[in-house]
DNA sequence: TAGACGTATTGAAATGTTTCGATAGATTAA
DNA sequence: TTAATCTATCGAAACATTTCAATACGTCTA
């Protein structure tokens, strides 16, 4: 894993909203669609959007289009991937 | 590990210039003066010591005073205890 | 097709982070 | 004790992130 994608991991993962977006994940089966978002997070649509789009493009959720819904999935390989990277840090 | 702690440690690790003082440290038995980083970071002292209060802070790096020198040592613990709040987040 | 609905984007304000020059504090060396 | 050395802190400038209101874009449904 390069500098740069563990960098916007590292990123992704250092905003408490976003960690209550991927908590809320693992208790909803890994999945959830944008709009149940509001009933745990104290944001704004746009806001909250803005926070998808992170963890998207870090690619730690998978945005996943139904219709005129977005369900969003968890990426647990990018997880471990992660954490891999971060045994490498320790001798 | 409480959510306070988790975003501290994932701020510290979002930075190249830490990501690279880790790595270092690594690669050097997981210790190393301050005054060691200028070879390869290219930073101002100030701004230097400015990350190793992050890291510091974080306890991903312990740091160790011996006379007028500081030597800094990595905390593979807390990364240990980072990488398992890492794995809750799977199902 | 028109209106409603869910999500994304834009632009701007507020806030937080990074960086550096200047300077302070603490320790060693002369 | 004085000067030199190493690290930390302060204050300010530059930069990045977070947040929201407004609005645009797709898609469904009536």
């Amino acid at each position: 894993m390069d500098t740069k994608k563990v960098e916007k991991i590292a990123k992704a993962l250092a905003d408490p909203n976003r960690l209550l977006i991927l908590k809320e994940l693992r208790k909803n089966q890994d999945c959830l669609y944008c709009s149940d978002m509001y009933e745990f997070i104290d944001l704004t649509q746009p806001s909250i959007s803005h926070h998808l789009k992170q963890l998207s493009d870090a690619e730690l959720v998978i945005p996943v289009k139904e219709g005129r819904y977005v369900k969003y999935h968890l990426n647990a390989a990018m997880i471990d991937q992660y954490v891999e990277f971060l045994q490498t840090l320790k001798s």
